[in-house]
DNA sequence: GCGACAG
DNA sequence: ATCTTGTCGC
C-alpha cells in the first residue's frame, strides 16, 4: 500500500469545517508519539516544505532526499493538489500533510529520518506537522520552525550552536530554542516522532552549513517556494 | 472577554 | 504561506 491508503481520517477527506473533530484527532494521535531516540544509522534523510501557487488554490509539496553523510541530494519530489483547507493556527497538518505525503511517495525510498517546516510537539495539544507526519509514516521527523507557536523560554545566546529549553506552561520541556547561525533569528526544534528532545537540535546542527535552516528544509523550502526558478529564470524581453 | 496564533 | 524592489547592514 502506498504512504496515504488505508487513513480514511479527517485529513484525507474533504474538509468539511470541523475544526472540533480535528483537535480531537490530535490529542488521540499525540499519544502515539514516541519520544525516545528510536532510529538506527542515519544513511538518508529528506526535508519536506510546502508552497502555494495562484493565490492558495494549488498546494504544492516538496521532497528532497539527501545522503546523510554528504548532504548531497540524491532525489527530489514534487506534489502539487488543489487546497483543501484554510490556514488555521494549530491545524496546519490537516491542510499541508495530504500533499506532502504524496511527494514522500514520490521520492521513491524512504529516508531515515524527516525534517519537516513547522513544530513537532512544541504544539498546544502536542501533534504539530512533524509530529503528525511522523506518527502517519512512522517514521523518526523532527520539527523545525522559525516561530514559536506556544511556549516560553529564557534569554538565548548569540553564538552559533547556542540553545535554551523552550516549556509550555506548565514548565514542561517541549522544543528547543535553537540560534543555527550567528545573527540570525534562532530556529525552534521539536520532536516529531522516534527522536528525544535532547538528540532532536543536535541532529539539526549536525545538517546545518552556511544557512540559517538545515539543509533538508533548506531545499526543500526552495522547491517548494519556487526559489530556484526565480533565480535561475532570465529576464526574457529586457534586453533590446 | 482579550490577545495570540507554525505555514 | 503570498503579494513585492530596492536597500541597509553584516
Amino acid at each position: 500500500m502506498t504512504t496515504h491508503e488505508n487513513r480514511s481520517d479527517i485529513a484525507f477527506g474533504e474538509w468539511d469545517g470541523n475544526t472540533a473533530a480535528a483537535r480531537e484527532l490530535q490529542m488521540r494521535l499525540a499519544e502515539k508519539v514516541v519520544l525516545a531516540d528510536d532510529f538506527g544509522a542515519l544513511k538518508l534523510i529528506a526535508g519536506v516544505d510546502v508552497g502555494f501557487e495562484d493565490g492558495g488554490k494549488i498546494t504544492r509539496a516538496a521532497a528532497v532526499l539527501l545522503d546523510a553523510e554528504t548532504l548531497e541530494p540524491l532525489a527530489q519530489a514534487l506534489a502539487r493538489i488543489p487546497t483543501r483547507m484554510p490556514y488555521i493556527p494549530g491545524l496546519l497538518s490537516f491542510r499541508e500533510l495530504p500533499a506532502v505525503l504524496q511527494a514522500l511517495d514520490a521520492l521513491g525510498q524512504m529516508p531515515d529520518l524527516i525534517f519537516a517546516d513547522g513544530h513537532g510537539i512544541a504544539h498546544p495539544r502536542g501533534l504539530g506537522i512533524a509530529a503528525h507526519l511522523g506518527v502517519i509514516t512512522g517514521l523518526p521527523t523532527i520539527g523545525v520552525a522559525k516561530k514559536i507557536l506556544t511556549g516560553q523560554h529564557a534569554p538565548l545566546g548569540e553564538r552559533r550552536a547556542d540553545q535554551v529549553d523552550l516549556l509550555d506552561k506548565g514548565g514542561k520541556f517541549i522544543g528547543t530554542v535553537l540560534r543555527s547561525k550567528e545573527k540570525v533569528r534562532p530556529l525552534i526544534i521539536s520532536p516529531g516522532n522516534r527522536v528525544s528532545l535532547m538528540t532532536a537540535p543536535e541532529l539539526v546542527m549536525r545538517f546545518v552549513t552556511r544557512y540559517r535552516l538545515p539543509e533538508p528544509t533548506r531545499l526543500a523550502d526552495r522547491l517548494a517556494s519556487r526559489r530556484d526558478e526565480k533565480r535561475a529564470v532570465v529576464q526574457p524581453a529586457l534586453d533590446r
